[in-house]
DNA sequence: TATGAATGAGCTTTCATTCAT
DNA sequence: CATGAATGAAAGCTCATTCAT
C-alpha cells in the first residue's frame, strides 16, 4: 500500500519508479532487491522513497498488483467467448500465462518469486500470493470441475490442486523454450497464440497430460527398476 | 569443497557447524544466509570459519552433498527388492520424498531452494541442482517408460519431464499436511510408509493422477467457465 | 574525483577532512592508508566517508589535485617577470620544489610517493603521476634546451630527462637539510629564497653540477680504485 | 636476522622459502608483503615460519643481505683487473647495477623498494639500506675524487652524492628499456656489458652528463622560458 | 622442531533509515 | 512535499600471531 503520495503522482513520475521497481525485483530476487540501488536507478531523493513507500515489502506488493492487473487485461484480450469446458478454461490458463511471461518477462519472473516464497512461507494466507494459481485457486476450481463432471470423482481435490499449481507457475518457462523462434512472433502479436500450430501442438500434449495421465492405456507392467 | 582442515575436524564439532549452517540456510534462505550470522551460531571464531571454507556456496555445496548423502541412505533403507513397473519405482521415489521431509525437514528445505534456484538459473548444468529430480533425471526416466511400454508413446517427454520434476518437488509437503498426525508416526518409525493405510491412499491417489490423469473417463464437455 | 555531495561541504567540514587524509596518506603511504584511520581522524561517520569518495583511491586522487593546486599557486608567487635561460628555469623549478616541501611538507611527501609508484607501475600512463616532473615533462624541456642551444647536441634526451627527474623529485629534502636553520626563514616567507644566500650558494652548486658536470676541467686520469 | 634453525635449514628447504620470500616481497612492496601469502607459497607451515623469523621485517632483512651477496659476487665477475680513475669506477657501478637488474629482476626490485624507503625514513641510520649507493657511500667516493682530482673542489660532495645516489638508483630501468634486445644478450651471457656497443654507448652518454654537465660549452644564455 | 588449527581485531564496503532544510 | 546529507550497524573477508600437539 502506497502511500497516496505516491498515488497522486504525475504519471509518467509513477511509471519511473515503478519500471525501476519491477528491474530491480526482478534482477536481485525479492529478498535480494535494494533501496538504495532502487532510489539510485529510479532518480528520485532517498527521503521522497520514504514518503512513497513505507519500505520495499510495500514496493513489492505495488509491484505485485500491477503484475495481476497486466496479468488480467491480457487475459481479457485473450478471451474467446466460446463456451468451454473445464480443461479448455485450463489450456486458456496455460496460453495466458505464457503470453504474460513473452510480454513481460520481469513481471513473470517476480510473480515466480512471489509463488515460491509462498510456499515457502507458514500456512498463514500471504498475501503476495497470486490471485490466479494460488493456494485456494485451484481448489475450487477443481471442485467445480467435479460438479460439472469434468474431473474424475476419485480425485482428491486438494492434492490435484497443488499438482495443478506446481504445473501451472513451473511449466510456463519450459514451453517457451519449446515454442523457439515462434515464441517472438507470439510476443510481438504477429502470431495468435490461439492459433498458431506449435503452440497448439504443445499445448495439446500437456493438456493430454493432465487429463489423460501419463499412461492411459497402461501396458501390462513389467520390471522396470532393477539395479 | 571445504578445506581438509575442516573435514578433519573432530567429528563432534563438525557436526555442530553443520547443523548451524543447516539451521542457517533453511531458515534464511540460500542467499539470505550469513557468515555472521552462522559463525555466531556455530561458536566458532571468524577467522576459523574462513579456515574451513572459502565462503558460504562452499557452505552450501557441503550441505547439499550432506542432504543428498542422507536421502540416499534412506532410500536404500526403503527399497524393497521386488521387481516395480516405472510408476511403483515412482512410488517409491514419493515415499523417500516424503520421509526425507519428515525426518530431514531443514535439509529438504534446503534441498527445495536449491531446486527453485535452479529453475531460475540459466539453463547451464547447475552443480547445486539435485541429482535425483535435477533436470535431466525425468527425462531419462521418461524415456526409458516409454520403452518400457510404461509410458504411452504420445508424451512429449521433455514436457512431461518438467511437469514431474515440478511436482516431484513441491508436493511433499502438501502430502505431509495431509497425513496428520501420521505423520509423526512416519517420522519416528513406528509405522511403515510402505503399509500404513493413509499413506497409500494418498500415493494411490497422486499416482493415478499421474498415471491416469484428471480424466479417465472425460464425461461430455459442457459450458464450464461462465461469467 | 570525488562527490558532489563532498565538494558542496561547508568549507570548513571539508578542509577538516582533506586535512586528515593528507595526515594520513602521508603518514603510512599511498598503499598503507586506511578508510577506517581516516573515518577515525576526521570524525566522519563511515558511511558519510562512502558518500563523499568511491574508496582511498578517489581521495588520493583528490590530494593529489590540491597538491598541484598550491604548488602552482606557489609557482606563481615566485615568478619573477625576467627572461630567463633554461637553467634559471631550472633554478627556479628547484625553488619552488623547495619551498613547497618547506610550506606542505605532507603534501610534497604524498607527491614524492605518487612519484615513486609511477615509476614502478608499467610504462602506461599513470594518472598520478605529478605534472611538473612527470615522465614527459623533461623530455620536451631538454628538446627545447637543445633547440636553444643550452644544451649540447650530444646529450641524449631521454636518458638526461630521466636523470632529471631523479634528482628533481629526490634533491629537495636534501637542500632543506643542508638549508639548516635557514629553512624556517624560507618557510615563514621571512626571507625570500630567490635572494637568501645560503640558499643561492646551494642552488648555484647544484646547477654547475646539472649544468657543467662533476669535472669541468677533470685532471689527468689516475689509478682510482685500487683494492 | 633469521634464527639459527632457519640457517641451518637444508639447503634445498632454505632457497625454496628465499625464493617464495622474494617473489612476494617484489610483487606486493615491502610493506604488502603478508605472512599468509608467504606461507603458503613457500609450503612451509605457519608454525615454522615464526620458528624460522621474527616477522615479515626479519625475511626482509634477510632478503637484503641476498641481494647484497648476490650483487658482490656479480660485481667481483665483471671486475677487470686494469686501474681506473673514478669516473671508470662509477661506469662499472652502472655496468653491475644493469646486470643485477637483468639477472635478478626481484632483488633489484627488492632493493629498489629499500632504497626508496630509505629516502623517506628519518634520518636515522636504515639498516635496510644498500650499502653500495647508500647515503654515506657517495660521499665517502665523491671525497676520494676530490682527493684524486677527478671531481672539482667546488663541488659540494654531499649535494652530489644525493644526486649520484638518486640517478644511480633511478635510471638503470631506463637504461635497460633503451637496450632493447641486447638486454636479453647481456643477460644470458651471450654478450659482455663491458664490450657491447649499444650499452658501452649509453654509458658513455650517461659518463659524459655526470662527468661534463648539461652543458659543456654553454650558449650564450637566450631567453628561455617566455610565457 | 615442526605443525597447522584457532583466534579476534581489523579491513573495506553496503545497507535501511532518519532528519534538518 | 521534496530533498539528500548523515549515520552506525552489519556485511564479507584478511591478517599476524599464539599455542597445544
Amino acid at each position: 500500500m502506497p502511500t497516496k503520495t505516491f498515488l497522486n503522482l504525475p504519471e509518467k513520475k509513477r511509471a519511473q519508479i515503478e519500471a525501476a521497481a519491477i528491474h530491480e525485483f526482478a534482477q536481485k530476487g525479492l529478498r535480494g532487491a535494494s533501496v538504495n540501488a532502487l532510489v539510485e536507478t529510479s532518480g528520485i531523493a532517498k527521503g521522497s522513497y520514504y514518503q512513497y513507500f513505507s519500505g520495499m515489502q510495500d514496493v513489492l506488493k505495488h509491484i505485485l498488483s500491477i503484475a495481476r492487473q497486466k496479468k488480467l487485461a491480457l487475459a481479457n484480450d485473450l478471451r474467446s467467448s466460446n463456451g468451454r469446458d473445464m480443461f479448455a478454461y485450463l489450456r486458456w490458463l496455460f496460453q495466458v500465462e505464457i503470453l504474460f511471461e513473452l510480454r513481460e518477462p520481469e513481471l513473470s519472473t517476480i510473480e515466480h518469486y512471489a509463488f515460491l516464497e509462498s510456499l515457502n512461507s507458514s500456512a498463514e494466507a500471504d498475501e503476495n500470493a497470486p490471485l490466479i494459481g494460488g493456494p485456494s485457486f485451484f481448489n475450487e476450481f477443481l471442485a467445480q470441475g467435479i460438479l460439472a463432471d469434468d474431473v474424475a470423482t476419485w480425485v482428491d481435490t486438494k492434492l490435484a490442486a497443488h499438482l495443478l499449481g506446481a504445473v501451472y507457475h513451473l511449466i510456463a518457462r519450459q514451453l517457451i523454450v519449446r515454442l523457439g523462434d515462434t515464441a517472438e512472433a507470439l510476443r510481438t502479436g504477429k502470431s495468435d497464440i490461439r492459433e498458431d500450430p506449435l503452440a497448439q501442438s504443445l499445448l495439446d500434449n500437456l493438456m493430454d497430460l493432465l487429463e489423460a495421465g501419463l499412461a492411459r492405456e497402461p501396458a501390462i507392467r513389467k520390471d522396470f527398476y532393477s539395479k
